[in-house]
DNA sequence: TAAAAATACTCCATAGGTATTTTAT
DNA sequence: ATAAAATACCTATGGAGTATTTTTA
């Protein structure tokens, strides 16, 4: 029992006749009387009654009928949810995102993406950059939104974002009377960041410029999360940088000032894997791109 | 697409290799490449990433597995349904019955037939012999309750039940007082019959048994139900031949009195085609016959 | 007699097989 | 070195076509 032979019973049944329904099929009239007759035993069922004039259903026709084109319709559905699939309409896609993403650029970038794919299913994973990476190879992650340099040219990058680097200072810091903040005056400051354990980009980032400024400097705490972070900063534990958007980050007792000399500006980009082209990852690459020039 | 393409995918899918898949199916390694590739090309959609060494789905693959498995699953289901239909267990059945046969007869069939199979819709009709052998000749009905004989030997009958006629008198009726009454002795008496224009085998044999008798039975009232028959008898107006079950009808001012000189045994058969056995019909038969041989 | 289904046969597309190559582990 | 998928090529089953016969309305 094959597609195509249900879709014959279901002409053959439709018209009620075999030269009509064949005509339809665009077979020859034969063909249908044998295929119809080869499926009749294969299903141990009369399907038909024949007198050499005419063709009617048998009650058991009737019956298996239903089903037939049941199954057709099924086979509609398999097929318009492949087209779906390939066109990147429906599915899933997941991104992972470096934390520092989660207060500006990922909320934007997921209602766009929501907005023109309903039907794909996103899911979400707060990974570093080098767990990203590892991520999109072995294919646990569809897209990752994370920060350059990656090792290796397999995987395909795009730029989304550049932010400023600022300084989070409890309110009642000598600095925060300023507007805006050299590292080199940093010198004497603890510093809290990022736990060791855990691959920070802006951590290490700065740890270099403040060796490059001639210092090395005093990490007091360390923290996972920027909101602990600038907490920490709040309860006046010492100074931290962060990037630009996380000053959404609203708690009494922290002031945020611009740092420069030197102006740290740090990259957001979205990789994927160079090859294996998921739909679903061009659905969001085009809305990227639709994004980028727009905003351009 | 086929059956057997989703279920060569399906089968990968599963195995989550090519050459298992292949060995639990049956075919050759190359074959299951050969198709699997096919199949995407036809759908327009990558279904696995492939290395060299292993095999797995792509997100777009996910999405169409699910509809290649429910399609798979009614593919089971129509089979099954195909099974079900060949053995008669489920299906549908229009049954033809005369009037008469409504007292006793077809409700004991019918709930009897249910019991065995309680899957198969059973449809009912009230209609005449000759109106029930046209309807079995043009395949609107698949079994007839109805009576001997029939011309031609296309139908094939199988005996139900006999029984007597009885006479239908008003209660104060002179024959009433006693047990049996004889055809002759009805000679002055008003007779209430089904009208002429529907077919009657007991009104045409009481008739034809009167004038044997050297009588013709004044025909004074016409009705269309043995119900009405007896209501008119009740209120006097005559008096009537009904088969025995049919004092099942219990109106006040009715009695019944057994037909003897001659007593007349009227027959009730099944029938249907003798070609085209349909499973639905060879599943009543078997009903009939298991009931017949516990009967007798 | 005409129209529709069945039968007989022929052909060829393609599913499936064997042998081999490629590549990743 | 091994194992798994891909490739190349061959075979043969069976789907589809043409010609013809049968049957009945």
């Amino acid at each position: 029992m094959e597609i195509r032979d249900l879709t014959y019973f279901v002409a053959v049944a439709d018209e009620e006749s075999f030269t009509r329904a064949a005509a339809t099929l665009g077979v020859a009239q034969p063909s249908l009387s044998q295929q119809i007759k080869k499926l009749e035993t294969e299903l141990g069922v009369q399907l038909f009654y024949r007198t050499k004039r005419s063709v009617c259903l048998t009650s058991a026709g009737r019956t298996v009928l239903t089903e037939a084109r049941s199954l057709l319709s099924q086979a509609e559905v398999t097929r318009e949810v492949a087209r779906l699939a390939a066109s990147g309409r429906l599915g899933e896609l997941t991104i992972g995102f470096i934390e520092a993403a989660v207060f500006a650029l990922l909320p934007r970038l997921i209602s766009a993406f929501r907005a023109s794919y309903p039907n794909v299913a996103v899911s979400l994973r707060e990974l570093t950059t080098v767990e990203q990476v590892a991520a999109l190879r072995n294919r646990t992650l569809d897209v990752g939104i994370l920060r350059t340099p990656i090792l290796g040219d397999d995987i395909e990058t795009e730029l989304l974002l550049k932010e400023h680097v600022v300084v989070a200072l409890p309110a009642t810091h000598q600095l925060a009377k300023d507007g805006n903040v050299r590292l080199a005056s940093l010198r004497r400051e603890s510093f809290i960041f990022h736990s060791g354990s855990k691959a920070s980009r802006l951590r290490d980032e700065i740890v270099g410029l403040c060796r490059t400024a001639g210092f090395i400097p005093r990490i007091v705490q360390e923290a996972g999360e920027f909101h602990t972070i600038c907490g920490l900063v709040a309860a006046g534990l010492g100074v931290s940088c962060v990037p630009s958007s996380a000053q959404a980050i609203n708690i009494e007792g922290v002031v945020y000032r611009r740092l420069t000399h030197p102006e740290v500006e740090i990259d957001y980009r979205a990789g994927w894997l160079r090859e294996g082209r998921s739909p679903t990852v061009l659905a969001f690459r085009s809305v990227l791109d639709a994004g980028l020039s727009r905003a351009s």
